[in-house]
DNA sequence: CGACTGGTTGAGTGGTCTCAAGTCCTGTGG
DNA sequence: CCACAGGACTTGAGACCACTCAACCAGTCG
């Protein structure tokens, strides 16, 4: 609360409180934690929650404070970075609709290892701990559900690990894409990242991307 | 169970059942999945449990299988690979005494992503379903604590993907190597690995592996 | 002894980083 | 409207790292 405060006082913005989402409609749902919630579980979650939109550039929770609720991301880009020590940030991976925000750290209860900025203005659904207590009281089979899905997460992390560890520039910027066009292949995509922004996501240097990037403008592949 | 027949079948070995094993006297489980369990959760564990010791070079459960219970690793040690379509395979990671194998995928319902093999003469407990699932009843407060536990990994994977991304293989080595000898640095270890296999779990050759520990060698770090 | 396997070393090649310079775009002030 | 500054983007040259391929060594097994 104090920080969502602090944040709208110093970016003078209008941190709008809108209650058009229901849960039961929200599409982007259903490849997050929350997928198997059943309808009555989600007219619960649908009456406790909070949308709130995030403009652009406003960081949404800062690594090392406590979490307080979870954030259903409905649309719009989030990335989520750690500062290092001599201040330098270094993007560990964006989040998109659908993905919920903070969980990790909501139930390890740890404080949070990252932050979380909006790279485009950004519609997220707010769920405070109670919130999620008394959901979690009602019905505990959504507790075995989260352990599946989170069980799942981490398999495709290590996989993900796995896949991309020791491979070159090009494979992990690859991969990278792929991430961000599962549609057509035809389709052009306007991709809100600074070239330094990609090089710190996928591990590498600015240049090396541009390179890489050009190298497929040449043979015609982008 | 069809497995493990077929195992004892194959390798013609002796696959003992001991019971000389306390999960209150489990020394390496405090820092698994199980870490956080009351006095009575532990003492149904213990009886609900069998101990099974694995000779060396034994497949514990193959990639594909369906998971049918946990296997709580007491000594030993055991590599968790894949292997690709080609026929070679690749190590995951490496699992010791207090890790858990294939809770991933039994809580996720998966089928197993990887296989397990002992490196060492193993010596490990196994619940089954059922015994997780009337554990699970009796004290659901053990399932959040799974949640809890699985997220704190989830993080823990996340940073060791984002700290070794990009990084040396000497960077990667080392960090494969505190892994192992996080006790003093004088100490002397015998790692029951090959190059090969060292190579294959930190994503490099083994002639990159070779030339940086000798390297280490000659400065007399090792 | 010869075949085989795992460990080790060397030479050559290609990919990535570093550093540096140049280009394009945009906002700002005259 | 233009000149300019600042930032992001792009390109180039050199150094270094890791991979590939190849040879050699040590031990084991038949």
């Amino acid at each position: 609360m104090v920080c969502r405060k602090r944040i709208c006082m110093l970016y003078g913005v209008d941190m709008r409180t809108i209650t058009t989402i229901d849960c039961k409609n929200c599409h982007p749902r259903h490849h997050g934690i929350f997928c198997e919630l059943s309808t009555d579980e989600l007219s619960y979650l649908n009456q406790h929650k909070v949308t709130k939109i995030y403009p652009k550039q406003v960081v949404i929770f800062h690594e090392g404070e406590k979490p307080r609720g979870l954030y259903c991301l409905f649309s719009g880009l989030v990335k989520i970075y750690k500062t290092s020590s001599d201040g330098k940030d270094q993007i560990v991976r964006l989040a998109q609709g659908g993905d919920v925000l903070g969980y990790r750290s909501f139930f390890s209860g740890e404080m949070y290892a990252a932050s979380a900025q909006a790279i485009e203005e950004v519609t997220v659904c707010y769920i405070d701990q109670e919130g999620i207590n008394k959901l979690i009281e009602r019905s505990p089979s959504v507790l075995f559900n989260l352990l599946k899905k989170v069980c799942v997460e981490l398999r495709e992390a290590e996989e993900k690990f796995q896949s991309l560890m020791g491979k070159s520039v090009e494979e992990r910027l690859a991969y990278f894409m792929t991430m961000f066009v599962p549609k057509d292949k035809k389709q052009e995509v306007h991709l809100p990242l600074s070239r330094e922004e990609i090089a710190s996501l996928i591990g590498a240097r600015p240049e090396t991307v541009i390179r890489a990037l050009s190298d497929w403008k040449d043979q015609g592949i982008i």
